[in-house]
DNA sequence: TCTGGGGTCCTTAATCTA
DNA sequence: TCTGTAGATTAAGGACCC
């Protein structure tokens, strides 16, 4: 984090190219050349997750609503991700990448971050490491990706971005105002739409428009927290710790209707399915939280939220469904056009926390819960039927 | 144009508590 | 015992990221 020591550090990050529609196109050669759009199918509620550069000429990107894409683009090819795929070489990349450093850290599927710092003596120069990395990400992986070198998290991830696709650009510590200050703001971590319009009305948009606020200034108009973040950006200063990710805060599952849904029991059918999926996933990262929260967007995409605290904490699918559809009760939504519905589960107690007693009472209902989602999982909701009934016959013998 | 899903972090306000 | 206050916690909403 210190800003003395970013001269020594260097910071390496990785970003793949277009990666799931490369996926796509390596393992389907027919669609080489082709546009190729993942995400929402034509004609559903969705958006664009990932498209090919093919697909970008036609003023295609990620996340805008497919509907849009296809007038865009109507001979496009339109494909649903396969996110277990994309995991498969997600891992085979990082692995790869673990023989350049030994410091990795994966900011999402397709992307990462290395401390090279140390590594010219063994590796050599800067600009010889970004090569090395991206031969070796290619030769593993069949595909190819950006890579951008630089004194600190910030300037690698922004320099990554500056030649897209297959690039490599590296920006030493002496070179980083110089590289920074002619982009736009909106190259910078934090500055989305709303903030960008804001910035702009202030006369803010390039890089080098920020740097001449000071940082009393910028708090002044953008809050302490905003206006210090802002500040340290514009002079190109930022953590250069490269390591573990935190563990997750939270865990939650939402759907969006095909159409909105005014009928309380579709929602709570749809609720306890996705009340269902946030205790299977918690029970697997072994995780239990005491913070149930549900997200309704209505008809005219407002969204709200509404959380309870429990006493103790759960990972009990009937307990978050519970939770979660009393909420839902109380929120006075009942009855209005719902457009998604969400449920999610947060704040994780320890097991030594809990109760003894009732943290066994606990384990019991939730290896039984494991086991018939594992029953479900592997031979559908038929066998458990079959399964109770061969019990209750054998407790009538 | 008409907006997914799964996350994180920040802000603000109300309430609780030492 | 009462009151004021600061800090923690809870709840809701919003922006942003991939």
């Amino acid at each position: 984090m210190t800003e003395n020591r970013s001269a020594q550090r260097l910071v390496l990050h990785v970003d793949m190219d277009a990666f799931y529609a490369a996926i796509e196109t390596r393992d389907n050669p027919v669609l080489r050349g082709k546009p190729v759009i993942v995400g929402a199918l034509p004609g559903s509620r969705g958006v664009v997750s990932t498209c090919s550069y093919e697909a970008r000429r036609f003023g295609i990107h990620s996340a805008m609503p497919v509907s849009e894409a296809y007038r865009r683009c109507p001979h496009g090819v339109y494909l649903r991700p396969d996110m277990r795929r994309y995991s498969t070489v997600s891992r085979q990349v990082m692995k790869a990448l673990e023989t350049i450093s030994p410091t990795v850290e994966a900011v999402s599927v397709d992307e990462a971050f290395l401390d090279l710092t140390g590594l010219e003596l063994l590796l050599g120069e800067p600009a010889d490491i970004g090569r090395r990395t991206k031969e070796v990400v290619t030769h593993t992986t069949g595909l190819t990706c950006s890579v951008g070198i630089g004194p600190n998290r910030l300037i690698a991830k922004i320099a990554s971005d500056h030649d897209k696709p297959d690039g490599l650009t590296i920006v030493p510590a002496t070179e980083v105002l110089k590289f920074l200050t002619p982009l736009p703001v909106s190259c910078l971590r934090g500055v989305g739409r709303v903030l960008g319009d804001q910035l702009r009305r202030f006369g803010i948009r390039t890089v080098a428009d920020l740097h001449a606020w000071s940082q009393e200034k910028l708090a002044l108009h953008f809050g302490a927290t905003m206006g210090r973040m802002l500040y340290r950006q514009a002079r190109g200063m930022a953590s250069d710790v490269v390591g573990e990710r935190d563990h997750r805060k939270s865990i939650s599952k939402e759907t969006t209707f095909g159409e909105d849904v005014t009928d309380p029991l579709v929602v709570r059918d749809t609720l306890r399915t996705l009340a269902a999926g946030v205790g299977r996933s918690a029970r697997r990262a072994g995780l239990a939280g005491r913070c149930i929260q549900i997200k309704v967007r209505l008809a005219g995409f407002e969204t709200h939220t509404r959380s309870h605290t429990l006493e103790s904490a759960t990972d009990l699918n009937e307990q978050i469904f519970d939770e979660g559809w009393k909420l839902f009760e109380q929120s006075g939504y009942m009855g209005s056009r719902i457009r998604l519905i969400g449920v999610g589960l947060s704040h994780w107690t320890s097991g030594n926390q809990l109760d003894l007693f009732s943290a066994r009472e606990d384990q019991k209902r939730r290896n039984l819960n494991e086991v018939k989602d594992l029953i479900v999982d592997r031979f559908g909701k038929k066998a458990l039927g079959y399964e109770s009934r061969r019990k209750s016959r054998r407790e009538g013998e």
